[in-house]
RNA sequence: GCCCCUAUAGCUCAGUGGAUAGAGCAAUGGUCUCCGAAACCAUUUGCGGAGGUUCGAUUCCUCCUAGGGGUACCA
């Protein structure tokens, strides 16, 4: 348990004492009072204007009255129907910093998910396609759940689900064949296979003849066509080649690299085993299971032509995935716009009677959006990841040559402040909104951006340089500024928000919580010496203030995957 | 048509059913002989609309409007 949760609990304890009421339903009113109000927490009188049959303003008197100090809680008061309890600095100061200094590197890190099994599926880029910047939010939103629920104490299987396989591939050795040109697969694999894939798209429009042709190129790749064979494992390995670059700029790391064309020996047991239970209906030549009844369009097994879809290549990843991992949960960080495969997909899952289908979930993210409307792989209207990370890390670069041109292994850091900021840029808001690819705001490094964090978390560093061996028992009871208790609970509250992230999916919960942290302690920072000259005990209590939160800085950015600089 | 998501300041977004709805960007003006000015401080503007539930709704429910996405042989 956090010490904040500790400090909490001790507060709700109080209340319930003074008023009756069982902790877990004072624990459950208990809320903060607003920026102008004195105090730490606040409890809510108004439920209990109904069975007590008093004004609310009274009751808050009453339960106010009753309240003695002692332990954390200094004092409480009654205000409109409120009763504001303020709790010790000092105290409060002490449990936290020495909890987060003591814990260190593991602080906020938990055991609570020993023996459970998460699988997560992120990333999963379409081979033959560019890595895009929509990649990007499903690498670094999974990336980070993968970190959190890691840091839960559970064992996270990391999946990439390469789009491997499918009706594209045919279109690709369609157009390969027709058009194909091997210096260009050679020197610019992935552009040029966009590039032909495009074509495809706009030669397909008068031609549709070749339509017919993809879809028999990929049937023949599923029956083992040694011809599409050969190609697809060509533009497989180029396409892997070019994804690893991209991660390990990232730094982005997986469990399995197993794609979609994994499953093809187990695909047809997988029909095998929806036709079994009955769900499986012929309808219009395809083999199909219907869901009308729950008001979605059928779930597609098998084309006319008997080669499978999507949704029979993830059905037979569900059951590998139960199969091996027996997980407690089955994540999917896939974009919005798959909602309703997913849908289907759990139903299926569910009507053949799997209890686990409850425990697969979807979880979306909004989509990138361009001023002129959604990205679109078959117009080639992609943009780059790399040349995105390229022009950061350049602009980092500039900057570095700015304001700090003597610093030491520049390259690097440029790196990690470039890819920073792109990375944070994509974890900071809520996963499900769409976000405008806008240049500019993507590489600004100023205000709410991982830089930002990251220059917190030097300036802490180069505090703490300059200060040299902290004290093991500095005197805690002297942070009492305002300031410092603003940030103190912040470093307190940084576990729960962790469990909050994982509870939701939601890595920015994390994000929001790093940035109102930095602000509290930037502001304090400039209202208040750290290294003082004439005070040694308050300079002590101030570093170690300072330890805490750059070690909460460390563990957060560490979490979404963004490089915490000593120096920058 | 039907289904899903979103709607908060000029822009991008936070916001636990509670007391005066907060940040950043942009703009303007301040703060470095002082621990790192990628920082801090100050100034201005807002909960899409209408009902409902509730002691109390930006938050929950319904309807409407707008934007985005999806809607059988792509993924």
């Amino acid at each position: 348990m956090s010490a904040f949760s500790e400090i909490r609990a001790e507060v709700a304890t109080a209340l319930a004492s003074a008023s009756g009421l069982p902790v877990s339903e004072v624990d459950g009113l208990l809320t903060w009072p607003p920026p102008g109000v004195a105090a730490d927490f606040a409890f809510p009188c108004f439920t209990l204007a109904k069975t007590l049959r008093k004004a609310p303003p009274a009751i808050a008197t009453e339960i106010a009255a009753k309240i003695t100090s002692g332990g954390i809680v200094v004092s409480a008061a009654a205000l409109g129907g409120y009763v504001n309890v303020r709790t010790d600095p000092g105290k409060q100061s002490a449990r936290v910093i020495a909890q987060a200094l003591r814990e260190g590197d593991r602080y906020g890190m938990s055991t609570e998910g020993a023996a459970k099994t998460i699988v997560i599926d992120y990333s999963s880029p379409n081979i033959a396609k560019p890595f895009s910047i929509a990649h990007l939010r499903s690498t670094v939103i999974g990336r980070a759940l993968v970190n959190v629920y890691r840091a839960l104490g559970y064992t996270v299987v990391g999946v990439n689900h390469l789009g491997d396989w499918g009706t594209q591939f045919g279109k690709l050795i369609t157009a390969f064949k027709a058009w194909g040109d091997e210096k260009q697969l050679e020197e610019r694999p992935i552009r040029y296979l966009l590039e032909l894939y495009v074509k495809f798209h706009a030669e397909v429009k008068s031609k549709p003849e070749l339509d017919d042709d993809a879809r028999r190129w990929f049937k023949r790749l599923e029956d083992g066509d040694a011809d599409a064979r050969a190609l697809w494992q060509r533009f497989r390995d180029l396409s892997l080649t070019e994804f690893n670059r991209v991660y390990d700029m990232l730094g982005v790391t997986f469990d399995r690299f197993s794609g979609e064309a994994f499953y093809n020996d187990r695909l047809d047991a997988t029909v095998a085993r929806v036709e079994a239970k009955g769900l499986a209906t012929r309808s219009q030549d395809a083999l199909v299971v219907d869901l009308e009844p729950y008001g979605m369009p059928p779930c597609l097994l098998r084309k006319a032509d008997d080669a499978t879809l999507y949704a029979t290549r993830d059905l037979a990843a569900a059951y590998y995935r139960h199969e091996q991992f027996q997980f407690h949960k089955n994540l999917y960080v896939v974009g919005s716009d798959q909602t309703l495969h997913f849908r289907q997909l759990f139903k299926v899952l569910e009507l053949l009677g799997e209890p686990w289908a409850a425990s697969c979930v979807h979880v979306p993210f909004g989509l990138i959006q361009f001023k002129d409307g959604k990205m679109s792989t078959r117009e080639g209207k992609v943009v780059f990841l790399e040349e995105v990370l390229a022009k950061a890390v350049e602009l980092a670069a500039d900057i570095i040559r700015e304001k700090n041109p003597e610093l030491a292994s520049r390259g690097d850091v440029a790196k990690a402040v470039g890819i920073g900021a792109v990375v944070f840029n994509d974890l900071k808001n809520r996963r499900i909104k769409d976000v405008l690819f806008d240049w500019n705001e993507l590489l600004n490094f100023d205000g709410k951006t991982g830089p930002y964090l990251q220059y917190t978390h030097a300036r802490a560093a180069s505090i703490l340089r300059k200060a040299g061996a902290l004290s093991s028992t500095p005197p805690y009871e002297r942070l009492v500024e305002p300031e410092e208790s603003a940030v103190v609970k912040l470093v307190g509250q940084f576990p729960d928000r962790i469990r909050a992230a994982a509870d939701e999916y939601e890595p920015s919960m994390v994000s929001q919580h790093l940035l109102d942290l930095a602000e509290a302690f930037n502001t304090y920072y400039n209202h208040h010496r750290i290294l003082l000259d004439d005070d040694a005990p308050l300079r002590e209590a101030r570093l170690a203030l300072t330890a805490s939160v750059k070690q909460v800085l460390k563990n957060g950015l560490s979490l979404l995957g963004v490089v915490a600089l000593e120096e920058m």
